[in-house]
DNA sequence: CAAGCCGG
């Protein structure tokens, strides 16, 4: 470390040079400018920055050309700094202000809060250091805290949070008007305010009867973003629903009604005739192959189909099982990257006379909305899912709202065809779906409880299970045995799982990229254009071959090359978190529920856990009365949304 | 405390 000295550089510059701002410069790179000569903006120049190692004529000047490009970071990093906060924060800021960030957080410094990752204590640094006595009153803090209250409830899936509740945030945060920093929270455009629903009247009331007031405490504020999503699917679903005309008589439905069930051949006939219907049940009622038949007869009749998921597994299992392309609903939009933005929308919608997208518990709010947006009148729209499954990462509860609505119509698959539909595995499956834990009776096995207390003897367990246990006394083959965790960190989570099982079932030093022949591997990323067929996010596959700087993996869709960029997102696959275990199956699985997953436990984690097992489930259970409170409660932390209410309102 | 998609 060299002390600072007369000739010591501007604290501004190496600040933005270590934070990697400059694009296509690295760390290392960045740390040798000052031995070229280069320590503040105006050292900057082609010539300099040709002084430093590996740096060759052409670098130099694409260095040069992306420094001038970075001003307005650099602008931004100036207010960090001065106000002592860290430059890094201004990595995202002109993806979320605006190439002019610097002079709107001169205007409004609380519009820091906007990006992720900033505290009020950090915005209010900034005000101090930006403004004249700044105040903490001041109008723009209260109605940035507004919005830092509805950006918060919405990492929790909320698309609507209480006025109360937002109220008692500004109080919490000293705001002394609340009522005017919602105004003006309202007025700047960024959130909407929902007025009670109006009380139904009860059929009794007589005529000069005072009429019952709305409920104050059920107003509601919202993100503007998300409260005119959640609008736009009401609209919309009415929209489908009013403008479609049947496409096929319902007797067509016997053409492919060989192996369908009454409930399924039901759905079929109600996509036919309705523009928007719901397909819903649990694992093994037949969802897919109820699309697959309806894919069927649609194609017949020369009706054009578009097949969607909001994964790229799902996608692919969905094309595997209908003999029919899918997508990603993003690839279907015609996702736009960063921008957000959709090329398919209201102006050039989708030329499918039937869309239909599988695993819809996965859809937002806002995805949902660009999809609806995107139907032209008179197309059908049909939504395949699970709605006690996980939730969807975005906000909202789109698929749960719809059926709640009571106005789009739902069949819902209940005959179990693929388990043993009186096995323990199923009657626990219904038992949680239905919030309870019922004590399972199993002689033969086909469900194991392990208590275990404390992560590390869950672990010791889970090791033991797959290694010993499960193969010696129910035969079962550790190669088709999976186990599912909630969580990475920790005695049992996926990465001290993943190295104990290494251990045990395929010791190695980790050739390429930490892996060795014989290794279960899982992808978190999509790339479905490697050869020949690539591999989706959530995939487990082995490695069957290393190569340089190449891994060929066989993943249960096929066999995979992996190079380059994909490398990186392989992670050993032995234990995969449940989250990314969703919409996959195994013959044999183990669960853990470690005592530090106890808060995060839900009825849909729990219920989303147990049913990826076909044949054998073993339940590590280390979490004590947490299992059986989080499978009675509906739901931890119930989602508050608008969007039900919308769609009933808007029918009525 | 975990997680989808996209593009460069």
């Amino acid at each position: 470390m060299s002390t600072p000295t007369s000739t010591a550089g501007d604290p501004v510059f190496s600040a933005f040079c270590a934070a990697g701002l400059w694009p296509g410069l690295g760390k290392r790179t960045a740390a040798e400018l000052p031995a070229a000569g280069i320590t503040r903006p105006d050292d900057v120049s082609a010539d300099r920055l040709l002084k430093l190692p590996r740096v060759g004529r052409q670098r130099a000047e694409r260095l040069f050309s992306s420094f001038l490009a970075s001003a307005p970071t650099y602008e931004v990093v100036q207010l960090l700094v001065g106000a002592g906060l860290e430059a890094k924060l201004a990595a995202g800021v002109a993806d979320t202000l605006g190439p002019d960030a610097a002079r709107r957080l001169r205007d409004d410094p609380w519009a820091l809060l906007s990006l992720s990752g900033v505290s009020l204590g950090d915005a209010d640094r900034l005000a101090i250091a930006v403004l004249k006595g700044a105040d903490r009153q001041d109008a723009r803090r209260g109605r940035a805290i507004v919005g830092l209250t509805l950006r918060t409830a919405t990492r929790d899936g909320h698309t609507v949070l209480p006025a109360d509740l937002v109220v008692a945030a500004l109080r919490a945060e000293g705001i002394g008007d609340p009522a005017a920093a919602i105004v003006a929270a309202v007025e700047s455009g960024e959130v909407l305010e929902h007025e009670p629903p109006e009380p139904e009247l009860p059929d009794d009331l007589p005529d000069d009867a005072e009429l019952p007031e709305p409920d104050p405490a059920l107003r509601t504020l919202s993100l503007a973003r998300f409260g005119m999503a959640e609008e736009a699917v009401a609209e919309n679903v009415h929209r489908l629903m009013a403008t479609a005309e049947r496409i096929a008589d319902p007797a067509s439905v016997r053409s492919v009604a060989k192996g369908l069930d009454p409930a399924q051949q039901a759905a079929v006939a109600q996509v036919l005739g309705a523009g928007f219907s719901l397909l819903t049940g649990g694992p093994g009622t037949g969802k897919s192959r109820t699309v697959a038949s309806l894919v069927q007869l649609l194609q017949a009749k020369g009706t054009e189909v578009a097949l969607a998921a909001p994964t790229g597994r799902a996608a692919k299992r969905l094309e595997e099982l209908t003999d029919h392309p899918a997508v990603t609903v993003h690839r279907l939009l015609g996702a736009q990257g960063m921008t957000g933005g959709f090329s398919r929308n209201e102006e050039w919608p989708l030329d499918a006379d039937v869309v239909v997208v599988d695993e819809a518990s996965m859809l937002d709010v806002e995805l949902t909305a660009a999809l609806l947006e995107a139907c032209a009148d008179g197309t059908h729209l049909l939504l395949v899912g699970d709605p006690a499954q996980l939730p969807s990462i975005g906000p909202g509860h789109v698929l749960g709202d719809l059926i709640d609505s009571g106005v789009v119509p739902v069949t819902e698959l209940t005959t179990l065809h693929r388990q043993a539909a009186g096995g323990a595995i199923a009657r626990l499956a219904t038992g949680v779906r239905a919030g309870e834990l019922p004590q399972v009776d199993s002689p033969d096995r086909e469900v194991v409880i392990v208590p275990a207390v404390g992560s590390a003897e869950a672990a010791r367990r889970v090791v033991q299970l797959v290694t010993d246990s499960i193969p010696r006394a129910l035969g079962i083959d550790p190669a088709t045995v999976q186990v599912v965790t909630p969580v990475h960190r920790g005695p049992a989570g996926t990465i001290e799982l993943n190295k104990a099982l290494k251990a045990q079932l395929n010791p190695g030093d980790g050739t390429v990229w930490g892996f060795d022949v014989g290794d279960r591997v899982v992808a978190t990323a999509n790339h479905l254009d490697l050869e020949p067929i690539g591999f989706a996010n959530g995939e487990v596959g082995v490695v069957t071959g290393t190569g340089e700087g190449s891994l060929n993996v066989d993943f249960s869709s096929g066999p995979v090359t992996v190079t380059g960029n994909a490398l990186p997102d392989l992670r050993h696959g032995w234990a995969i978190t449940v989250h990314r275990a969703q919409g996959s199956e195994w013959p044999g699985v183990v669960v853990v529920l470690p005592p530090e997953a106890g808060g995060m436990l839900s009825r849909p984690l729990v219920y989303t856990a147990l049913t990826r097992a076909q044949k054998h489930l073993s339940i590590v259970h280390a979490s004590g009365a947490a299992l059986a409170r989080a499978v009675r409660e509906v739901d931890v932390r119930p989602r508050r949304t608008r969007l039900a209410r919308l769609i009933a309102e808007l029918g009525s």
